[in-house]
DNA sequence: ACATTTGCAATATATTTTATTACAGTATGA
DNA sequence: TCATACTGTAATAAAATATATTGCAAATGT
């Protein structure tokens, strides 16, 4: 529902890696990404349901890790934003009467779960805090 | 521009190798991914610009498979359907003044870099052939 | 000639993403 | 205790992108 999910999520994973003792809000993290501050949340939202981070409400409230950066992988940040990569699909059902049109999207998702493996293996050996280091 | 392009080229794709001697139509093809033929041949264009089909055009005119499935990699038909497959970014510039915003961008890039080169590992490894040995 | 097909451009529709608005609820501190 | 600064979430609007349709010129086989 949000295409830039991934890269929203690993941006404020990213801010709040580089103040750990602080609980950044959501407009100051939307301020670093020139985006609204709603959508931030909403990210925050989900970081949350997976237990990556916790929030503040009221007064001085905001947003920090609950887990180090180190234990944090980016395989795991695309497990959250993403049910799977895939090269897409075509939109409408293909012809059942039709050998071809009736498996293409089983081998086509054949495909794609082997090449998301590959991506989970890639990134499951970069953490968060590889990630941040680089800033 | 066309997200289930690489899904729709390779369905078209599938469909050639089947019938090898034939010239098969748009309006053929487009039936057997219940798709409009003007999209088919839009893709079918993009192919023909990469010689790996040729098309005649008039009565009894259709496409057809310029070199054979044994030599067409699923790594060639990535690169002329997608730029790069990408974990998206966010749409918005981020903000220059933030020492994060300033360089996310980069770092994603090359990051999605790594990703594309294993992709493309991996699919190098898969031709149009074995592809089509599944249906 | 005529039917059938590709090629391509222009336009319209549908879908998906992103942005905004609105407002209730919670903590802080003057 | 009241104003302020936050989060949380839903509803709606706007923008971007993908897909579909229409229309017509040009090519080819019969």
């Amino acid at each position: 529902m949000i295409s830039g999910k991934f890269a929203i999520t690993i941006h404020i994973l990213t801010l709040l890696s580089k103040f750990p003792d602080d609980y950044l809000s959501s407009d100051f993290i939307a301020g670093s990404m020139n985006l609204h501050p709603v959508l931030v949340r909403k990210e925050i939202a989900n970081l949350k349901k997976n237990h990556i981070v916790e929030s503040k409400e009221g007064k001085n409230g905001g947003t920090r890790l609950l887990k180090s950066a180190s234990k944090i992988t980016l395989d795991a940040i695309f497990k959250m934003t993403f049910d799977t990569v895939t090269l897409g699909f075509s939109k409408n059902e293909p012809n059942p009467d039709c050998p071809v049109g009736k498996q293409i999207n089983k081998n086509l998702e054949n495909l794609y779960e082997d090449i998301n493996k590959t991506i989970s293996l890639q990134l499951n050996d970069i953490t968060l805090e590889d990630f941040s280091n680089k800033f």
